[in-house]
DNA sequence: TCGATGCTTCGGCTATCATCGAACTATGAA
DNA sequence: TTCATAGTTCGATGATAGCCGAAGCATCGA
């Protein structure tokens, strides 16, 4: 009988290692669609779909239709602080994934936050083009400087004005989970992610599902030469 | 395969309602016995062994064994923010629960908290003790004052000095849900319940499980007397 | 209009887990 | 010692719910 809110209900929908997976994947702040989620989780589209179905009736995330994808997002900030304590209360209990193995140091230098560079080196990227006035930060929003649109010219053929979305800003701030700190997100974070890939500096890990990013020799330090932690 | 600590198994742990009633009947700090946390949840002592092993070993609560009995608190406040965190979504989502239907109102007047007054009257008890000096409050903690000592044993029969007890503090304040305002617990606040009780003042509801507190027509009389709002 | 893609619904399978009866251990009281 | 109470362990049962294959809508591009 008791009254007060139903808890368990909601806890339930965490409680479900695929939703979980999905939460998780959301507290970016981005939207995703639901495929990716259902990649994120590691399940068919169909099991996602069921998913998010419930997510949505639980309240703790919201859809947007978008043409024929369906974007989800987190329904409110306050659900981000609920994952983020329950965060805190497992990792003080011990409770870390145990499969991650080896590939954890690797996972922390450089990792995929979705279609950025996240990790060490995506921090350190971040700091860097704000120590060259490539960007400029205030609060939560990133601008791009007119210096920093030359620049993404010129390094790395970006061009910037192409890089405006209806849904997406051009740079976005996103908290680095093994860092505590921002790296860069956006459209122009998954434009330079590409730009690494295609000049294969970078690849990603090619376990299936791995968010390993593996930087080559030659690319790493053509990468430090322009966001080196000296300049 | 990411990495980071793992939520779902905690989420999971709250997310059965049986546990969940256990952790909300918790969330007033006091430590209750197995058994206690059984009836609480509505489930006969085995499963609640059960349950009670594994939110230990999920870090979420903490035993401390006294002679035969077994009593359980959560482990760390922090577990008490999260849940109240989850409350807060699941209030904002609408889903409260249903079953309680007409005698919500009632439910929100008077009801027990474990062994004691809680709701809108528990709340104004414990107002109106403090406005005559019955107790003192400093913080979390309350005391009962001399006056409150003869005020105890001359309109309530009750002697003070027989309510201390190695566990359980003789006044305590406790966060009620409904008011969202402290109410008396404690030993104190027991014996005070016990006392309405027999004099037949109110009675709890005969509804098996059931919180709500009914006053008689008398005993709201009598109550009001002692600790009416305008007094 | 015709495919291709994103997403959902339906049906059946399976595994997990909450539940309880019964039996067992441990503490306290007479 | 003997009994009563608190709590646990074990085994069987049953229901819930996650999962996927197949098929069905809806939207976009050509």
């Amino acid at each position: 009988m008791k009254a007060g809110p139903d808890i368990s209900r909601i806890a339930a929908l965490v409680g479900d290692p695929a939703r979980c997976n999905m939460l998780t994947a959301l507290m970016t702040g981005r939207a995703l669609t639901a495929s990716e989620l259902a990649q994120e989780a590691g399940i068919t589209p169909q099991t996602a779909s069921s998913h998010l179905a419930k997510l949505e009736a639980g309240g703790l995330i919201e859809p947007e239709k978008q043409g024929r994808h369906r974007y989800y997002r987190l329904s409110d900030p306050d659900v981000a602080d609920v994952l983020e304590g329950l965060q805190g209360i497992a990792a003080r209990a011990g409770h870390m994934r145990v499969r991650t193995g080896p590939k954890d140091p690797a996972l922390r230098r450089a990792r995929i936050c979705y279609d950025h560079l996240a990790g060490d080196l995506g921090v350190q990227m971040l700091d860097s083009m704000k120590r060259q006035k490539l960007v400029r930060q205030s609060k939560q929003a990133i601008e791009l400087t007119g210096e920093g649109k030359r620049f993404m010219a010129e390094e790395l053929q970006i061009d910037a004005d192409a890089l405006t979305h209806p849904r997406r800003p051009v740079c976005k701030a996103c908290l680095d989970w093994s860092e505590r700190r921002h790296h860069l997100a956006g459209t122009l974070g998954a434009a330079m992610m590409d730009r690494f890939t295609e000049l294969k500096w970078a690849a990603r890990d090619s376990a299936p599902g791995s968010r390993v990013v593996n930087f080559s020799r030659n690319g790493e330090k053509r990468f430090a030469a322009l966001f080196g932690a000296g300049d």
